[in-house]
DNA sequence: ATAATAAAAGATAAATTTGTCTTTTATTAT
DNA sequence: ATAATAAAAGACAAATTTATCTTTTATTAT
């Protein structure tokens, strides 16, 4: 298990991908996404209905349809999408999930686990989604081998 | 879902419960265990036993038996728990649950990730279990509300 | 030796996450 | 209007994680 669901994985993965794919104006059929990104269809499908409804991404239905973002979308922090999908409990919640603990009731980790909560959320906030465009561009990063 | 999982959230509580209980030298039982740190009794019979194995903690049956730990056991950094249960995956994984991804065939996210990833290592290597002690002795922190 | 105690081990079940397949709805082009 | 396209939606299934209950084994005290 990594820090992020299998669900946020994909979801950071599309919208890079769509990002990436969709800076001209044109949109992205599911099946050349999941194969993009090599997820399972279907399972992505719902992810980006979600996204969808939650203005993470834009959809149309039909021939020339497709997933896209307009300018704003790609303005927003990658924390959006991982908000939206796996909600805001890392970086809020208890390092040994404990619902009691607070900054003025503090589990034995809360200072230290503190520090790394906020690193997590100050990374997925300064980074928006257009910032990973240009090294996916020029290849010097990947979303697939 | 946290940064960790639910069965290493029991492993570090239950560590820190038996290293504060048994500073002493005395031993504590399951049932002790599960109800000062609020977990499923028989859930957390199979960590320990896991843990007992791994020699991250000590057990002895029958009457007057229970869980403690050794000094070099004390001494141990927390890693060492959670890597026990979630593996190591959490301090070498990539970001967005890809395989390919290392050093020289990147993710658009793994510089970044690696930063976090490498916090949160030398975060739990930096501090011994009986670290948390003093503190669960004094009140300042604790394991149950 | 026997009974009592407590962890170890095994079997099973519930809940959640992840994944698949089918049908419906909206949009476009003809 | 009709057919084709592609996302939306719904139903279902597999896999994994979390939780419960029972039986067995080791140890201690009597």
């Amino acid at each position: 298990m990594g820090i992020f669901s299998k669900t946020c994985e994909y979801a950071m993965r599309s919208v890079f991908f769509i990002a990436h794919r969709t800076a001209t104006g044109s949109r992205v059929g599911i099946k050349e996404i999941s194969t993009g990104i090599d997820s399972p269809e279907h399972f992505l499908a719902k992810i980006l209905q979600d996204l969808s409804k939650k203005g993470i991404v834009q959809s149309v239905k039909g021939p020339n349809g497709g997933f896209y973002m307009d300018a704003s979308a790609l303005k927003r922090p990658l924390s959006d999408v991982v908000e939206a999908v796996d909600g805001k409990s890392l970086f809020t919640g208890c390092g040994l999930g404990l619902e009691f603990c607070s900054e003025s009731n503090p589990c034995p980790l809360h200072h230290e686990f503190k520090a790394i909560r906020n690193q997590i959320q100050q990374m997925l906030q300064d980074t928006s989604i257009a910032d990973f465009n240009e090294d996916l561009n020029l290849g010097i990063t990947k979303l697939k081998k």
